[in-house]
Order: structure tokens, then sequence, then C-alpha cells
RNA sequence: GGGGGUGUAGCUCAGUUGGUUAGAGCGAUCGCCUGUCACGCGAUAGGUCGAGGGUUCGAGUCCCUUCACUCCCGCCA
């Protein structure tokens, strides 16, 4: 028998009855009463009512452990009294009259406490994350990420996928995110970088010949912090297949997400089948390639009213004139919402950095006219335009951006958000997913002016490679495919150029000499023109699909030991500074810029 | 790098127009209490009001600087 317990916290039931048992756990709670005393006792399966009276001699030292401390109880088990019955425990029907105890573990004033609902400040919590982790709602998120990921883990090898694990010390790679560096010592001035993800070893792994992998990769990225994203490092689905299409992957992909949602959430899935959505079709109607689909507000393009003779809202047509673009969302049958209602929403937009957002509501007397601060500088004629173009009827409004189109799509984009967040047009019961497909294999730098990978750069351009007009860069698309969930984007995958030639075209236009490749991504190239298969993949974020399945908006708390958003772990106080010796032996001085 | 929010007891917070000795709940310590499950009752201890500077007869409160945490923008193929 284990000296610790013969049960856990949440096992004891009336059928216990009158059994001599142990229990070890946390002291949760206490309620003394004097010359009675009942211990809350848990662990992580549940709690336990402990039950001691002055006639136990022990009792006056019971009396005095903290909480939080960890005992072990040897005693007899009893059925409550009907009165006293606790139907929100588990264990509510019985309890334990305590014969002996033992402290296991003392616990000294806490710095927080464990058990309340009670929110507090993150520093403390992330200092003392291993008293965090005992709260319930955490511990639970916690237990919740495990399940996800295992039960993702035998979905993907009933699909026949085999898991491997590829190196964490790999090589610096340009393109893409800032990388961690690590000093190597028997390499002196060269440095290794951590995987931003494992894509070149995925894609060997193919070239291998090992048809489908998968692995929940640590991936590893320098960039600032925000509340869906962990500051340094992360984890991926990451997975891989050979001789496949887009399609291919969606089908696995998607199943494998609505199982996992179906299995661990009870929210509705907007639609059984994902929406495929080109990215086009999302920039111009959600103003982002990661669409809240639970929104049902839409924008639309009416930079050509402001053409028209009889509309004379003159900074509009000005700025339309020299290239600008004017994008709108209506919302519906908001004629008798307050003034305030709508200059609330101008005054966000201009605190988000944009000039603000114009707006009109449409009557109909008899005939249709404009209501609003701009409403004057619209002719009938043009108000059924852009109710043709729009879908509004008269009561709706129409809010109003002006702008260079990457700065209209991105207050539209916002404002879609704020505007149904106000009118509460969002059913937070749902998940709604997508596919966005059809990105662009490459956009112009907005600085620089110069042509660059927008994704991917070992994705495949889509059409037949003979026709492929390489002239017009910019109009090249790819087999580049992105899963968003909520407004949240959940993977990004591309079927992958596995051909060398159009490799090297590619980086050429994107700025690299067949040297610079060469050089910079020498395993892959290499190994691309010794046979390689067709073949593609998706990596699905692991942490992202954790923090939706357990209702929560931050990454942390999903994650059992992050860190904070400057990237510090205050438990473990890292980053650290380290000795002499040790930077000798790596070849490496400081020098901290003041 | 930039913008917003927050910072008062171990924890969560209140603190009026700038005015006496900065308060409450939880927690801690001590005492009373044999059926609680957020047990109850009483007492005690506990404060660099994030830090520094300024205005003022007087600053938790007003001004300036700065730090920490957080949210957002940039960034994240």
């Amino acid at each position: 028998m284990n000296k610790y317990r013969t049960h856990n916290c949440s096992e004891l039931r009336k059928k216990n009855s009158s059994q001599d048992i142990i229990l070890s756990g946390w002291i949760n709670k206490k309620r003394d009463h004097g010359n009675l005393l009942f211990i809350d006792l848990r662990d992580n399966y549940g709690i336990t009512q402990c039950i001691i009276d002055k006639s136990n001699s022990s009792f006056k030292e019971l009396e005095k452990i903290q909480l939080e401390s960890v005992i072990k109880i040897n005693g007899k088990v009893v059925e409550r009294s009907e009165e006293t019955i606790n139907l929100e425990l588990q264990t509510g029907e019985v309890e334990v009259n305590i014969d002996s105890f033992e402290v296991l573990g003392t616990c000294k004033e806490l710095p927080m406490p464990v058990f309340t609902d009670q929110e507090y400040a993150e520093e403390i919590r992330l200092k003392y994350r291993f008293l965090d982790l005992r709260r319930k709602k955490i511990h639970d998120n916690i237990i919740l990420r495990s399940k996800v990921i295992s039960f993702i883990r035998n979905e993907m090898f009933q699909l026949g996928f085999l898991e491997f694990q590829t190196p964490i010390l790999t090589s610096s790679s340009p393109e893409g995110a800032r990388d961690f560096l690590v000093p190597s010592r028997l390499n002196p001035g060269k440095f290794y970088a951590l995987p931003q993800a494992p894509q070149q070893f995925k894609q060997l792994i193919m070239v291998s010949g090992f048809d489908k992998y998968f692995q929940i990769a640590p991936c590893f990225r320098d960039e600032d912090a925000r509340a869906d994203r962990s500051p340094g490092e992360f984890y991926q689905l990451d997975l891989e297949m050979s001789f496949v299409e887009q399609e291919d992957i969606f089908e696995v992909v998607e199943k494998l997400i609505v199982n996992v949602f179906k299995k661990f959430s009870l929210k509705k899935l907007m639609h059984a089948k994902f929406p495929k959505i080109s990215y086009e079709e999302s920039m111009l109607k959600y103003g982002s390639d990661k669409p809240d689909l639970r929104n049902p507000l839409l924008i639309s393009d009416l930079t050509n009213i402001f053409s028209r003779e009889d509309v004379t809202f003159e900074i509009f047509k000005k700025l339309v004139k020299s290239g600008s673009k004017v994008r709108c969302i209506v919302t519906k049958n908001t004629k008798d919402k307050p003034r305030s209602f709508f200059d609330n929403i101008d005054k966000w937009a201009k605190d988000q950095g944009a000039s603000g957002l114009a707006y009109f509501t449409i009557e109909k007397d008899k005939q249709i006219s404009a209501k609003g601060p701009v409403g004057k500088f619209f002719s009938s004629a043009a108000l059924e335009e852009i109710m043709k173009i729009t879908g509004a009827n008269d009561g709706d409004s129409v809010f109003l951006a002006c702008g260079k189109i990457n700065e209209v799509e991105k207050i539209t984009s916002q404002a879609r958000d704020k505007i149904a967040n106000d009118l509460d047009l969002i059913d937070k019961n749902i998940f709604a997913f997508c596919w966005i497909v059809d990105y662009p294999m490459f956009e112009k730098d907005e600085i620089t002016n110069k042509i660059k990978f927008s994704h991917n750069p070992f994705s495949m351009p889509q059409g037949n490679i003979k026709d492929i007009n390489f002239d017009e860069p910019l109009n090249i698309k790819a087999y580049q495919y992105d899963i968003v969930c909520n407004g949240i984007e959940l993977s990004s995958g591309a079927i992958r150029n596995h051909i060398p030639e159009l490799m090297y075209k590619l980086f050429s236009i994107a700025g690299y000499e067949k040297t610079q490749v060469d050089e910079k991504f020498s395993g892959m190239i290499n190994a691309l023109s010794y046979g390689a298969p067709p073949h593609g993949g998706i990596a699905p974020g692991i942490d992202r699909i954790v923090m939706l399945l357990a209702n929560e908006k931050n990454i942390r708390e999903v994650t059992m030991f992050p860190m904070n958003q400057n990237a510090q772990d205050l438990m473990m106080n890292a980053p650290s500074n380290v000795n002499e010796e040790q930077l000798k032996e790596l070849g490496l001085a400081i020098k901290i810029k003041k």
C-alpha cells in the first residue's frame, strides 16, 4: 500500500463509508469552530472535507497549520447527515473523520491567495506561477491543453502520420522574424539560431521519403508580444505531406480541426465546411486577411461614387483623384441611434490614428435623402447607387473612410470590430472558421519600394509554370493558405516549391543572387535537386487553439510558464547575466548601448 | 521605437475641491465559538501612497521626469 494515500481527493463516496483511508493534499480552506475544525483537502482531482474535534489530541496542532500546506490524513469515511450534504463537491455526500495527520510540506505566509476567484496582477501571478497554477481555472486550462495535444497526436497517428523531432539548434535564415541566436563554443564567433519553425526540416523529411510527418513543434521568434502572441516561444502542430495538392491538405486539416473543436467545446461551428475566401476578397470585404466571420458587417468600395458630378464631398473627391480609396461599412436600422453613437465611433477612429469616419443615415420620404454631417453632399441618385452597391436600405447608416488603400483597409477592418461590438452583433457561442486562399507570392515593400516575398518564400506559385509571367510578379499568386477562426489566425501553410530552378527564379525576383540562395538555404536547395516529391503542409498554432477552446483572450492563460511582455521569466529570472568565464569561452564581450 | 491604461497594507480595492492621525474586505497574529462548506464574533499588527523632482502654509490628490506591469501600433516569411 502506498504510504501517502489510499484514495485521491475526489474519489470517496457513500459506498466507502466506515472505511479507514489515507488522503494527502493541500489545505484548501479551514473552517475553525473552536472545538470543531473543517478542513477542505485538495489535490489535482478534487476536494474532500475532513473533520476533527477537540477530543482528538492533535486538534490544537492541526488548527494552527497554514493554508496550502501539504498534509497526510489518516481517518475514517463517514456519511454526512442529510442537511449537511454539499452537492457542489463530488465527494459531498461523505466526509473524513481525522484520526491522525502528518505535515508533508509546510507553507509560508502566501504572497497571494490560492482559493479565490479574484483576479490579481499578472506580475505576481507569474512570479509565483506554481501557486497560480493551483487555482482551479488555470489548472483546468493546463489540463485541457494536455488533453487537446494528446487527442491531436492520436488523430495524427490514425491518419498515418509519423512524429519526428527536428533540431533546436539550427542555422539563422533571412526572411521572416528576428532569430534567437545561440553562440557556438566550438566555432567561436559563429551562432546557431533557434528555429522559427521546422520549415526546412519538414521539407527535407519529405525529400527523405517519409510521406507524412507531424510534430508538436516548439517555434522561436524574437518579436514583441501581444495578448494572443507569446514573446519568444510557442507551439505548432507542424505537418507536411508528399504527393498532395492543396485540397488534400484542406481535407485532412479541416477534419482534424472539426474533431478537436467538437470534442473540447460546446460552442457551435458556424460552417460545417470551412468557406474558402480569396485573399483579395477578404481584404476588400473585411479589410483584413483574418476576418471574424461571426461579425455580419461587410465593407464595400465606394471609390467610384466620388467621381460623380452630383456628389460634392470635396475632401474625399480630391483624395480620390490623387489615388485614394473610399470604403464603407453599413449598419442596419440605426437611424434612431443617438448622435453620441456616431460621434463616438468617429472619435474612436481618430484615436486609432485615422482621419475619422464620416457618416450619414439613409432616409426615405418622397425620395431618398441622407441625414448627418456629410449627408448633404450626396444626391438621391448617388445614394441609390450606394444602396445598390452596399445593399443598404432606408434607416441604415453608412460609415465612410478615405485614404491610401492600406490605411483604409486597416481602419475599416478595425471599425468592423468596433461597431459590431458597440451594437452587440457578435455571437460569442460560435466558432467561425474559414480558409484564406490565393495569397500573392510577392508584395511591394512600402518603404524601400522593392519586391519581397509576401509570405513563405518556399511556396509554389499557382498556374502552369511555363505560363507564369515573371515580369509582373505582383500578379503571381501562391498555393498559400491560412485558417482563421473568429478573427484569429490559427495556421498558415502552403504547397511547397520543390523545383530548384523555379526557386532560384523566385528568389531572384525578391533580390537574391543564386549564390546567396545556395548559401542561406544550402540544406534545402541542394536536397531539392536530388529527386524531391511534390509536397505541402500547414502548421496550426496549438496555443491559439487551446485559447479558443478555453475561452481565454490571453495566451498566458493556457501557457504553463509564460514570460511577461518584456520576454522575462519572473519566476526563473530569465534572461540573466552570465559570468566573465562563460563569455570568454564563447569569445563574446558585452557592449550595452545606452 | 510610438500611443493608451494601471500603480495606495501580503492580496483586491476606496480615498471627495489640495486640509486633522491614509481606510475597507480578504489574508496574518491572538482570543471566543461543535455542523461549516466564502462559517461567525472580537481584538492586534501591518503603509517609502512605484521612484525622483517641483508648485504650495500644506500633496496619495496638481505639474514635470522616470520606472514597472498591461493593452494596442510598428514587428511577427
